[in-house]
DNA sequence: CTCAGCTCCTGCGGGC
DNA sequence: TGCCCGCAGGAGCTGA
């Protein structure tokens, strides 16, 4: 489900009831998600207390009192779903399902890992397994395997037009493949790469190598905004996860060609049709009329 | 090194 | 109704 969007609202989500708590309980429904879960991972969870969240790119961070960082990546499918188990504590439901039924009693299908605070439960769910959780040494955490060769973030000043052509000068494959590089720019998935190039007018097959720097520098500003705008709205909308199904995971967001296939362009005056096609496997919706 | 394609897994919606 | 196919927001791995 989750793009840098999503995950930066999950992590805010989850803050309440994990940041400065105490694990007391912890639990595994099975050893593997994408990969084997850590050696005794319930066990070194339990009776460790948060003291710190953070995103990378689109895992998070969880810094414990026992100097580990508990790492999370929600794959395609992994939903994070906190209730409340004491009637005092503060609800923050976000992404739980059927928060004032049941859903606390038991687990449902595709619950993989749960955990307990003194006030809230956490479920870890994830249709796919295509998610993944570990255990790092917090004083090496930026050099874990997955987040060794990460890019920059693209809220970072370091992510800019410069940036972005030193990087592709000479490429040829395609400014959709680029933005999709983890290792060129960290947190971008199918969906934001799409708006981005769309905001920026830019053909998502324009060989990445072909951009000028002035495409470049407005390719780099349309990924921080459709990037800000996508948090803001999360952020916004975060009261209406306490009800709401995770499968609203991408905020009611109106995106502009991601999924709208045939509709009309949205961009005043355009009046092209929005195409998708296949680039790696993956569709990339774009307007052909403006977008070169 | 570069890059395209395959792969893991499950569920859903559309067409026949 | 039931079955088959394509598709899904990720990303590591393989091999040309």
């Amino acid at each position: 489900m989750p793009e840098l969007p999503e995950v930066e609202t999950v992590m805010r989500g989850i803050s309440p009831a994990l940041l400065g708590r105490r694990i007391v309980r912890a639990e595994t429904y099975r050893a593997d998600l994408r990969w084997p879960l850590p050696d005794r991972f319930a066990d070194r969870l339990q009776g460790r207390r948060v003291l710190d969240l953070a995103r990378r790119s689109k895992y998070i961070l969880a810094a414990l009192d026992d100097g580990w960082t508990w790492l999370i990546h929600l794959g395609m499918t992994g939903r994070l779903a906190v209730g409340a188990l004491d009637a005092t504590a503060e609800a923050v439901g976000v992404f739980a399902r059927d928060p004032g039924g049941g859903r606390l009693g038991g687990l449902g299908p595709h619950d993989h890992v749960m955990l307990e605070t003194a006030e809230h439960r956490l479920i870890y769910n994830d249709v796919r397994r295509f998610g993944a959780m570990d255990l790092a040494p917090t004083s090496e955490i930026a050099s874990h395997k997955l987040l060794a060769r990460l890019g920059p973030e693209p809220l970072s000043d370091g992510f800019d037009g410069a940036y972005l052509a030193a990087r592709l000068a000479g490429r040829i494959f395609s400014l959709k493949s680029a933005l999709m590089d983890q290792k060129i720019v960290a947190g971008l998935g199918n969906i934001y790469v799409c708006e981005a190039l769309w905001r920026a007018r830019l053909s998502p097959e324009k060989p990445a190598g072909q951009a000028s720097r002035r495409q470049l520098a407005m390719l780099s500003k349309a990924v921080k905004s459709v990037l800000e705008e996508a948090i803001e709205s999360g952020g916004s909308s975060l009261r209406d996860y306490r009800q709401a199904d995770g499968a609203l995971g991408y905020f009611q967001h109106n995106f502009k060609v991601y999924g709208r296939e045939q509709r009309p362009c949205p961009r005043r005056g355009c009046g092209g049709d929005v195409r998708r096609i296949q680039q790696q496997g993956r569709s990339s919706f774009f307007c052909p009329s403006c977008q070169s």
